[in-house]
DNA sequence: TATTGTTATACTCTATAACTATA
DNA sequence: TATAGTTATAGAGTATAACAATA
């Protein structure tokens, strides 16, 4: 097992030259809609979870509350998203997706199926779904709900 | 399989998440060391490879040269790595490790192997192997040589 | 003169703390 | 007054282009 690169059985390593390869893949495919990884997925998740808080986006993504704001300022400068006060509690604030954002969330979601088609190709079906088993159970075995209490 | 999170069967954002929790317990371990984990591949690498150029490092690293010249120039101002010229093309330098580079290291690595240790914990032994396996497939997959031509 | 390294610089991502608004 | 969100700001990481030094 080469020695030859002394990091390639480091984990984090390997992680973050896996990511930087998949994210290069997905950056090339979706220039032009203007939007980063982030921008789509806060996209992807309100378009499956409407009216969702701002409060749980910034767990599911695994963000920093006031990162989340700047990430969803833009998204809403540019029509995509939509707050709505709502009363539970504080300042608590409801997401969803505009018409324009579903249909740009649409548009998208044609170039990131071909990237993910390209992602399970290059590793194999049997493969893909095995390392993505295996992402979720480090995430989960380092106490990262996942979908935590999604509802 | 978990329509719960949309974004769960999509390897990028699961490579994010996964890099997130690992890097966040090397962190942790070796906090003190005052050493980023690209600071420590440098040492790490290095100390299997004296003399490589750092031309060949920026690559192994996936590194900008541009970036790989500020992150070389920290740890030579700290004693750790010395540049010596070599006479091949251009201006070409050796790295190598100092003494005081080799003792921070070995210090190091008994942080970083625990640390691999509990990763190695979480997965399991065999799904551990299993997802460095699927990593490395994944990057050579993309047409990045992992350990190049070495020497 | 091609190769390697360096400088300067800017942009994105991420992190922290202090502040605001509302049930 | 606890909760949710916001502002301001700083730091790390990464990217590009133009430049310098040497075989």
């Amino acid at each position: 097992m080469s020695d030859l690169h002394p990091l390639s059985d480091h984990i984090g390593f390997m992680l973050r030259r896996a990511q930087l390869s998949v994210f290069q893949d997905f950056q090339q495919r979706t220039e032009g809609f203007d939007l980063t990884p982030a921008g789509y997925s806060v996209l992807a998740i309100l378009d499956r979870h409407p009216g969702m808080r701002q409060n749980k986006l910034t767990n599911l993504l695994a963000l920093k509350p006031a990162n989340c704001v700047t990430l969803i300022n833009g998204l809403e400068r540019r029509g995509l998203v939509v707050r709505e006060k709502i009363k539970v509690a504080g300042r608590a604030v409801a997401l969803s997706l505009t018409g324009e954002g579903k249909t740009l969330l649409a548009e998208m979601d044609i170039q990131v199926e071909e990237h993910l088609s390209l992602m399970r190709q290059r590793l194999g079906s049997e493969d893909h779904a095995e390392l993505l088993r295996l992402l979720r159970k480090l995430v989960e075995s380092g106490g990262e709900a996942l979908a935590d209490d999604l509802l």
